[in-house]
DNA sequence: TACGCATTTCAAATTTTACTGAAAGTTTAG
DNA sequence: CTAAACTTTCAGTAAAATTTGAAATGCGTA
């Protein structure tokens, strides 16, 4: 196999990977894309390596900079935007886990807190039963 | 806030975390409705709390077991099957983990493992970065 | 072995999620 | 200030994932 072939492998099955943990094909495509790519990348030559449209790619590379995972470069003199992909394997990870803590764990961690406080009527082995499970998560 | 409307909302909200983390909706509100019950749960007692059709129960109950969270019990002279979750958080915690890692994660580690053996013609730095990436990961 | 209740299967329908493309909006060099 | 060159937005469309429901199958009892 050669250099072109692994990295188009490795696009398409981070993309897969993506999908199975609930972030969109594209969005894991693209951070592929751009960890493979040395140099700084267009739009546009996101779209023809992926084959997908404008305003696919501009909402991706928004959320992938929203998470911190990829900067928008300019270089002057020139209108058009490049990107890079943060290549630090660690401050990937540490990035992706904080951000979704953030986003997705944090909020039922404080459902939770509201769950353990507020029943008190009914049968009492049950709302013990209960209160031990949430608190338990 | 009483008993039955603590289970539920926890059920719904167990239910939108796991769409995010790419687990089917009804999985993760079966998983939360048998965590919050004490009792054994048939079939048709899933299909009227969740309002979902049989098919739909059977299959995730499945998956469900075949995670290892849920048990298939019988109670003799009686052909129904019963459903019971498992309740240590740690066991559940550990479960999910290594079937995810069986599932998700030992197929990608594999074909980066081979991406990192094979490709050795074309740009020698070039080559040199997509490896190194490929390494730390 | 046959009957009836319970589970399983799976193609079709529905729901959810993602993508496209064209119009609108920005930015900057000249 | 203007126009060319990009970027962004979003309604409509397309694709993917999930769910239904009815037919087929399995199981246990008599």
């Amino acid at each position: 196999m050669e250099i072109t072939e692994a990295k188009q492998q490795f696009i398409n099955t981070w993309g897969a990977l993506g999908t199975q943990w609930g972030i969109n094909k594209t969005m894991a495509q693209m951070h592929a894309l751009l960890l493979v790519q040395t140099e700084a990348v267009t739009q546009d030559q996101i779209m023809e390596t992926l084959q997908i449209s404008r305003g696919n790619v501009n909402m991706n590379v928004r959320e992938l900079v929203s998470w911190g995972l990829v900067q928008r470069q300019t270089k002057t003199g020139e209108r058009k935007e490049y990107f890079v992909a943060e290549k630090d394997m660690w401050k990937v990870a540490t990035l992706i886990i904080s951000e979704r803590k953030k986003r997705e764990l944090d909020p039922i961690i404080k459902l939770l807190g509201q769950l353990q406080e507020i029943e008190n009527t009914g049968d009492a082995e049950e709302i013990k039963a209960f209160k031990k499970m949430i608190k338990d998560i």
